[in-house]
DNA sequence: CCCTCTAGGATTGTCGACAATTTGCGTCTC
DNA sequence: GAGACGCAAATTGTCGACAATCCTAGAGGG
């Protein structure tokens, strides 16, 4: 090797993405902040032209979006951005509950708990920082980003695979029932207290602040459905 | 309607599947029973001149299988089937684990508890037939059945989506280390056990038999790891 | 004897065109 | 005027060929 080790910390081969996957994340992209509404159609042609690439390319990056769940296809009909009824918001935080109760006990048991509390918290300050310009959707992002983080440090492949897509459509859910927003102090201090049993190994309790976490969401985007007690599913429209 | 409804009951359309589909179904079964060895590659030109097609479709359902991880794609080196390593098969089971357990508690509180356990009592049956005629494959995939219909049984299409991967994993790892196995009746009691909980409404002790069944699973194809108990990652290479 | 560079082969990535299917509208009949 | 039939436009599904990229083997020089 002729290049000292340490030098040249950034480069990195030109085009590391796939051009399908660079497809993909700006349509990802678009999907969860809403400038594609749910139920628009995406015509292969349209968009081929607008990304300037073959429809080859294109096609494969819808794919992607439909096996993530993002994208409903009908068999020569088209492709549509998924419209998420009232029973879908549970149904999203049911399996969220699931995730993140299991990226916790990971994180609570393996041995870097102040490393991940350290990590978690720069995602805090950055909800603090967003929410003092008044800007809904960097909060919104960067409350997700937290349970991002979360996830990751749990270090399991596998449960990173599956919430990708659940943490983009409650990122769908977030800007679609945009209007109720609970005080944003109180939305900052949750999250202060999961990272704080966490940091102190209580696995307990910072599973009872998860769950109880995903309750007030679930309360607060569909009002009159719980996670924790009742009958399972509130309103049909599940497979 | 000039026909009377009830008649004909199965007719559906001609092709209801795509291709593309049809081909990653295929490959997803040769990957599970072992055809398609980890590690092995898939030249694309050779697959498609065996399924008579081209490499359009092809490429899509590979695309799909990489997507769902089952597949490993190297830019421009070509596509692999995922080899499990030691720490995978706690990564799958961790993430089983956390998914069935929420199955299970939207199975338990929801209002069919009768027919869902009638439904997996038929599975477990199919267990006991296939270890009647010693067919380890057929008693390994009536297992997965059994989880199958339990998470299909939560009625949450997510659950049921992130699942789908997860059982084909499971069933690479069966295969993969076929020499371990439990002792038949053991492996059918466990099942029956679980299902008397899950028809009794007994919360506590489905979960708590549910766990018990993936940490035995886990001792079983990974000696010295657990689940329950202990520092997280017993083998490094999960990311 | 080892390292480097180069040429070859093979594989994936991309593209444009053709074929199959569905949907909507116009027309024709009763 | 209402219903059914058929045609046409638009969209997706599929195909074969070309271009870009990477691994490998071999020759040449140190």
């Amino acid at each position: 090797m002729a290049l000292p080790p340490g030098m040249l910390p950034e480069i990195e081969p030109v085009s590391r993405e796939s051009t399908a996957a660079v497809i993909a994340r700006q349509l990802r992209d678009a999907i969860m902040t809403g400038a594609l509404p749910p139920g628009t159609q995406l015509g292969e042609t349209e968009l081929a032209s607008r990304f300037q690439v073959s429809r080859g390319p294109l096609r494969e990056a819808m794919q992607h979006l439909v096996s993530e769940g993002l994208l409903r296809s009908e068999r020569h009909r088209g492709l549509f951005v998924i419209d998420l009824e009232p029973g879908d918001v549970y149904d999203i935080y049911a399996a969220r509950s699931a995730i993140e109760r299991a990226a916790m006990i990971r994180a609570v048991r393996g041995g870097d708990r102040d490393r991940i509390a350290d990590l978690l918290e720069q995602t805090v300050t950055e909800m603090a920082t967003a929410a003092s310009e008044d800007d809904p959707g960097a909060l919104s992002t960067a409350d997700l980003r937290f349970h991002e983080a979360l996830i990751n440090a749990s270090g399991s492949k596998r449960l990173v695979r599956m919430a990708r897509t659940l943490l983009i459509e409650t990122r769908m859910c977030l800007t679609a029932l945009q209007s109720t927003y609970q005080r944003v102090e109180e939305r900052v201090e949750e999250h202060t207290k999961l990272i704080q049993a966490l940091r102190d190994g209580d696995e307990e309790t910072a599973l009872a602040l998860l769950d109880s976490h995903m309750e007030d969401a679930v309360q607060r985007l569909a009002p009159g459905t719980s996670l924790i007690e009742g009958h399972v599913p509130p309103v049909p429209g599940n497979a």
